[in-house]
DNA sequence: TTCGTCTTACGAAATTATTCGTAGACAATT
DNA sequence: AATTGTCTACGAATAATTTCGTAAGACGAA
């Protein structure tokens, strides 16, 4: 059995879980068909690193027909998780309070966003009050 | 002219960058000092690697004398904001406060830390209040 | 001087990621 | 039946990253 809690996925590879993310299952060919939007790339490429993918457990697939369908098999969030923590330790020195002022730094948020981690972070604050 | 504002350091490189934003200036053997505490590594390897990193313009060195001195090319800072904002834009599809959220769950900050954002946010929103 | 140690430089192996060409299977169309 | 198109599988080229062995020069100690 073999989790892959510690996975990297890589840039190619993520483009790909962000599509299955967003549409669900989808064949080589639906996926392949949102790639080529954003950038150049060949049917029989796309095909293999999603194959790759599934070697590696990152995607699962039914093969019952001739066209595969292939779903994420690693949750958005958990793959979010992993990835914000790794930069945590490995850029920001395992501040997140430092990544957090860069990220509100480097993107311009909206008002509504900005209620929105507010909010989240009384609920924090409040938490850890009580857990003292 | 080469500007290095699109380079993506690999995660070999961070560690080296890291040691160096934070040391300040190092020979090869200093740097392989600290890394060793961490990592298996051979000499010549993180020797090599500081080469590489030299003729990509990641670092400087002085080399008047035998023991060349390396420092970092790149600013904390501006590397920080780079891969952050990769981050946003391939991990969580342009949302900077996704991003926050994830991290604020990933981390336990502690309140010092938590304050620190809070005065953060509120600037921020001063400043987009004004700026109307 | 001669030996051991430290340094850089260089080349190359090993590994991983990315790309694509080609072949074979299968089904629909002519 | 022959052609065309779509699919998977596979192998291989290319590129980037990481690793390390070895050579050559400098320096100091025995």
């Amino acid at each position: 059995m073999q989790t892959n809690d510690h996975l990297k996925p890589t840039d190619s590879e993520l483009e790909i879980l962000n599509i299955l993310w967003e549409k669900g299952p989808c064949t080589v060919r639906e996926v392949h068909e949102v790639l080529e939007k954003s950038k150049e790339a060949g049917y029989t490429t796309t095909l293999k690193l999603m194959q790759i993918m599934h070697d590696k457990n990152l995607l699962k697939r039914d093969a019952t027909n001739k066209s595969h369908i292939y779903t994420a098999n690693i949750s958005q969030e958990k793959t979010q998780g992993q990835l914000v923590k790794r930069m945590i330790e490995n850029v920001f020195n395992g501040s997140a309070s430092q990544l957090v002022m860069q990220a509100l730094g480097q993107h311009k948020s909206n008002n509504d966003e900005l209620q929105e981690i507010k909010r989240y972070l009384e609920e924090i604050e409040k938490r850890s009050s009580t857990n003292k």
